[in-house]
DNA sequence: CGAACAGGCGCC
DNA sequence: AAAGGGCGCCTGTTCG
């Protein structure tokens, strides 16, 4: 059974539909005495909730209530429209609801984005219920037509609406008083008055002094005008051209612009910004990037430095279990392309390669795979690449006819069928082409990853709910999960990553050869090995 | 004055 | 040695 369902307007009254599966109604529409009524349909028959948007499941989180199943008409619509060619296309239930009706969508409204989502709620309009109902019945009969995979895709991303709305209010552990030390460990003690921690002051002025007068290390236009004075004419200020440049001005240089990073995003300001109470809670954006990679907002929660990372610690008789999927993205084009030699196994996949055929350099085998993934052509790539296609001639020529779609301006898909956006006007231009053939070959692959990474979620999730397990997901980046769980289920938790990992791919591409290992360690701190 | 853009770099 | 896919967010700079 499926139940259609409206949080209501903040102080009025909740409400549900009963649908059958093809979202036809099934009963007429009914008014709940209140949340924890949700909890009572949940527990008695576990329907499949549809919910018009992340927000309404944030709602009933914030209740203290959540549910195993549901369908998320906002992400739905979003695969479906794409998948008809109009990526990009408003997709919220008002615009879903206007195209139903034969009417221009108007824009979607703006995402609401000034601070943590748990501080803040925008209400929906009074009823849209009987739009819900409709827009879903519609993406029913949409999705029976479009395939197996699509219908998979709908559901994983839907209860990575869940995942997502989960673990941003449970919030990722984040001790404060660590992440300090680490600060004042690498800039000195924090400011009173704002300016540059000891650290950076000390560097900027050894950059004045190597340049023999005051020079702004933070405007690359001043280091420009700075190094072409002492006779270096640099093209830009990125470190790896100001590597290569013999000047004393150039050491002190790339220390203060590593720590002004730090500094900057992942400083004093950040942590007041966004730690609250020992717990980091970013907002996932599922389907945020055109391949279905999530975004987010706030805080930057998928770029967290490597050396801030022992800041995220467990809470006390509490591990994290820490589990990134290895080498993903070449073991979905040896599983996309039928080429499974390129996969043999559970091993380090660019070991395995190098021993085969780049004598031993992982390195190499390594920046193979990438350039043929990404479509890199100079930096020595291409004679790399000619081993591959004489090795690997289906997996070559899968990416290759990905990259030839898109310089013809016609569309890709993911292996369930995410669709990628049109091409643009002037994407026929030969350089354009060129970078859309770049961007769908590598479409095809990272679309496929990101959901295959979904799918392990969507699994994950309902292992532990399944078991009763007090784990809980944390923190998701494109192939990597934590879980935060009671060290005694710490191992029986990444036993049920890796179950879920060998699900996910079996969901995706039946029982081939080709294997998605993820290595999860349990850890204290996010840092350990 | 704020908005928009560019440069740069963190993550995958 | 230094280029190719996807992001978010900071600072500096320019524009209206």
């Amino acid at each position: 059974m499926r139940v259609a369902f409206d949080p209501g307007p903040r102080d009025g009254v909740p409400r549900i539909w009963r649908l059958d599966e093809d979202g036809a109604p099934a009963a007429a529409p009914e008014t709940l005495a209140d949340l924890a009524a949700v909890a009572a349909l949940e527990k008695h028959e576990a329907p499949r909730w549809v919910f018009a948007r992340a927000r309404s499941y944030r709602r009933l989180l914030a209740s203290g209530i959540d549910v195993g199943r549901a369908h998320d008409a906002e992400l739905v619509e979003g695969l479906l429209v794409a998948a008809a060619g109009h990526f990009g296309q408003p997709h919220g239930l008002a615009a879903a609801g206007a195209r139903l009706q034969g009417r221009t969508p108007d824009p979607d409204p703006p995402a609401v984005d000034d601070g943590p989502p748990a501080l803040f709620d925008t209400a929906a309009p009074a009823d849209e219920l009987a739009d819900l109902v409709a827009v879903h019945a519609a993406q029913q009969r949409a999705l029976a037509t479009a395939g197996p995979g699509m219908r998979l895709l709908a559901a994983a991303e839907s209860a990575g609406m869940l995942v997502a709305e989960e673990m941003t209010a449970a919030g990722l552990p984040w001790r404060a008083d660590v992440h300090d030390r680490l600060l004042v460990e690498l800039l000195g003690p924090r400011p009173v008055l704002g300016g540059r921690p000891p650290k950076l002051a000390a560097l900027a002025e050894a950059v004045d002094g190597a340049f023999g007068r005051p020079v702004n290390p933070d405007s690359p236009a001043e280091v420009l005008r700075a190094f072409a004075r002492a006779g270096h004419e640099l093209a830009t200020t990125r470190s790896w051209e100001l590597k290569q440049v013999d000047h004393p001005a150039v050491a002190p240089l790339l220390a203060y612009k590593e720590l002004a990073r730090l500094h900057s995003a992942h400083g004093w300001a950040w942590l007041r910004s966004w730690v609250r109470d020992g717990r980091f809670r970013p907002e996932y954006v599922v389907g945020g990037v055109v391949s279905g990679r999530w975004a987010s907002r706030g805080g930057g929660a998928l770029q967290i430095p490597k050396a801030m990372r022992a800041a995220v610690r467990a809470d006390p008789g509490w591990r994290l279990v820490v589990a990134d999927a290895a080498q993903l993205e070449p073991r979905m084009l040896a599983a996309l392309s039928g080429d499974h030699a390129l996969a043999p196994g559970d091993e380090d996949l660019y070991t395995a390669l190098a021993a085969r055929e780049f004598g031993g350099d992982r390195g190499k085998a390594k920046l193979a795979l990438i350039s043929a993934m990404y479509g890199q052509t100079t930096g020595g790539a291409a004679v790399l690449l000619a081993t591959l296609r004489r090795r690997f001639p289906a997996a070559m020529a899968f990416v290759e006819d990905a990259a030839r779609a898109g310089e013809q301006g016609r569309l890709v898909r993911s292996h369930l069928g995410r669709t990628c956006p049109s091409a643009r006007p002037g994407d026929e231009q030969p350089a354009a082409a060129r970078a859309r053939g770049r961007f769908t070959r590598n479409f095809v692959v990272q679309a496929t990853a990101a959901e295959w990474a979904l799918v392990l979620l969507a699994e994950l999730r309902g292992q532990l709910r399944a078991a009763g397990s007090p784990a809980r997901l944390v923190f998701f980046q494109h192939d990597e999960v934590l879980l935060h769980a009671p060290a005694e289920v710490a191992d029986a938790t990444a036993a049920a990553v890796h179950a879920a990992a060998a699900a996910a791919g079996r969901r995706l591409f039946g029982d081939i050869p080709v294997r998605f290992p993820m290595q999860a360690r349990v850890v204290e701190g996010y840092d350990e090995r």
